[in-house]
RNA sequence: CGGGGUGUAGCGUAGUCUGGUUUAUCGCGCCUGGUUUGGGACCAGGAGAUCACAAGUUCAAAUCUUGUCACUCCGACCA
């Protein structure tokens, strides 16, 4: 799928449409419903492992960015900055009035660690305020030169989650959790299979000690950043001072973690599970479920009874999951209306007409792979069983198509020439060594583009491009 | 920020080189009415464009000149 493609499939579907700024997208009904499922699967996760949501400003003093300037390194060239605050109206033109230019500027936030560290620095005074379990929904500005609907954006939803422990032990485990719900919503959730490992010195979040990333490969063999986990460590309440007073009276520094995701995943969906005829949507986020469409013929005798078997159906999905939408609009051929589900990318199609009246059979599609299946409705009990299967096996499907491609799109190679032959055609994702070493880092990325998306793990090896003996086992892609 | 390209209706476009029968072409989409409906229907009618913006050259500018802006591709930046 090239770009081209992946914008007018955007645009046709009603997902996102442009607004009058560059790289600030309109989030359609369509897709805005996509990342309210997203949003709610996540949530409930959250919210059942004990995290509490919460709000922090949009605006953040520049001196807050002051206090721990190596983490604001990341974002220095890519921030929105609020200088005024009031508007003139001269002569039927707006300017902006020189005379309100605000003491201090305030940055939209591009990422909300200094903010909420510098209020928890007032609120932590003893372990007994620990741990600090939080997660922000919110929207973020990053000015980027180049944008991409979903992918890039300069302005994303997406959510924060922040974390504060009496100690090592429990950041990590927190850390482990949340490795554990991120994995559950991409795999099981969004059928979206990934790579996950530490990110190397370059390429972590900065003001982290560690960054994990999960990583996924498109259909052009190009990687994603799905999403990310940091371990803080000490270093944001350290320099936000924030400490407590432990059971033996001691002053000690919180240790902290942060972590997110955001509507990147659907730009990830569109580009990993899209076929030539439009979106496959994963059913468990899918806004839409069943798409009904009636067919009918010129002597209308049939229309009484394929309202009531739709009405039947909708009776037996009725306060369940399962969406269904009933399209009678009797303008519009019933092909029309094929390939318009299809692009829109619903996982069933059921069509009712004649044949099916005359057999008392349903017929049912499937969107990942046009399988198509008969079934009885007499027996309601059967056949929301049946329609559950089915949802499920396509949830499974395109889970495990994309894990083939990504299968066969991961080369183990051990050779810099063939490392830069098969990124330069090809793409996709090289597993090999890595001297962990920046200067090498930098080097491989010069010379092909490709950089190092997460270190996989522990394991002896020679480096691609040093040949130092090394135990960090990598994995290469060109990125979004 | 450097180099190339493009701006004509909601979208995609013809016309620009060589200024003039241009009342700006065609397709999709949209509206009205009718006939249709098992894989993108047809007929009839209709709405929709200060040709990106500004200035200039000219009897005459979508077309030529200059400037501005926006978008886009390739670099750089960035995850």
């Amino acid at each position: 799928m090239n770009s081209k493609d992946y914008i007018k499939l955007i645009i046709d579907t009603k997902l996102a449409f442009f607004s009058k700024i560059k790289g600030f997208y309109i989030l359609r009904p369509y897709g805005y419903k996509i990342w309210e499922n997203i949003k709610n699967i996540l949530n409930k996760m959250l919210i059942k492992n004990k995290h509490k949501n919460v709000y922090f400003p949009l605006l953040i003093p520049k001196s807050l960015f002051n206090i721990f300037n190596n983490h604001i390194n990341n974002f220095t060239k890519e921030c929105a900055i609020v200088t005024h605050s009031r508007l003139l109206i001269k002569n039927n033109n707006i300017y902006v009035d020189p005379k309100s230019k605000l003491n201090e500027e305030l940055i939209i936030r591009p990422t909300s660690e200094t903010i909420i560290w510098d209020t928890y620095s007032k609120l932590i005074q003893s372990y007994k305020n620990l741990p600090i379990l939080i997660n922000q929904w919110s929207n973020v500005v990053r000015l980027e030169m180049k944008n991409k609907m979903f992918i890039r954006n300069s302005e994303f939803l997406w959510q924060e989650g922040h974390s504060g422990h009496i100690n090592k032990k429990e950041a990590i485990k927190e850390i482990k959790l949340i490795k554990k719900i991120y994995k559950k919503l991409i795999k099981n959730y969004l059928s979206i299979p990934f790579i996950f490992g530490k990110k190397t010195k370059l390429e972590k979040f900065s003001g982290s000690k560690f960054t994990y990333s999960f990583e996924t490969l498109t259909k052009n063999g190009k990687s994603i950043q799905l999403a990310t986990i940091h371990f803080l460590a000490k270093n944001f309440s350290k320099f936000f001072n924030v400490s407590f007073t432990d059971k033996k009276n001691k002053k000690k520094y919180v240790w902290s973690t942060s972590w997110g995701l955001s509507m990147r995943l659907i730009g990830a969906i569109i580009m990993i599970h899209s076929d030539k005829k439009g979106l496959i949507l994963p059913p468990k986020i899918s806004p839409i479920h069943i798409i009904i469409i009636p067919i009918i013929n010129n002597n209308n005798k049939y229309i009484k009874k394929i309202n009531n078997i739709v009405k039947k159906i909708k009776i037996i999905f009725y306060k369940s999951k399962i969406n269904i939408k009933y399209d009678n609009n009797l303008n519009i051929k019933p092909g029309n209306k094929f390939y318009k589900y299809e692009k829109m990318g619903i996982p069933l199609r059921i069509t009712i007409g004649k044949r099916e009246i005359k057999n008392n059979k349903i017929e049912i599609i499937r969107r990942d792979n046009f399988k198509k299946y008969y079934l009885d409705i007499k027996n309601i009990f059967i056949f929301k069983k049946k329609i559950l299967k089915l949802l499920k096996k396509i949830q499974k499907n395109i889970y495990n198509k994309a894990k083939k491609y990504i299968k066969k799109k991961t080369f183990k190679v051990n050779n810099y020439y063939l490392f830069k032959k098969i990124m330069s055609k090809k793409g996709g994702f090289i597993m090999t060594y890595f001297d962990n070493n920046n200067d090498t880092e930098l080097k491989i990325k010069n010379e092909t583009k490709a950089t190092i998306r997460c270190i996989i793990k522990q394991e002896n090896g020679k480096c691609i491009y040093s040949g130092k003996k090394t135990n960090k086992k990598v994995i290469f892609g060109k990125s979004y």
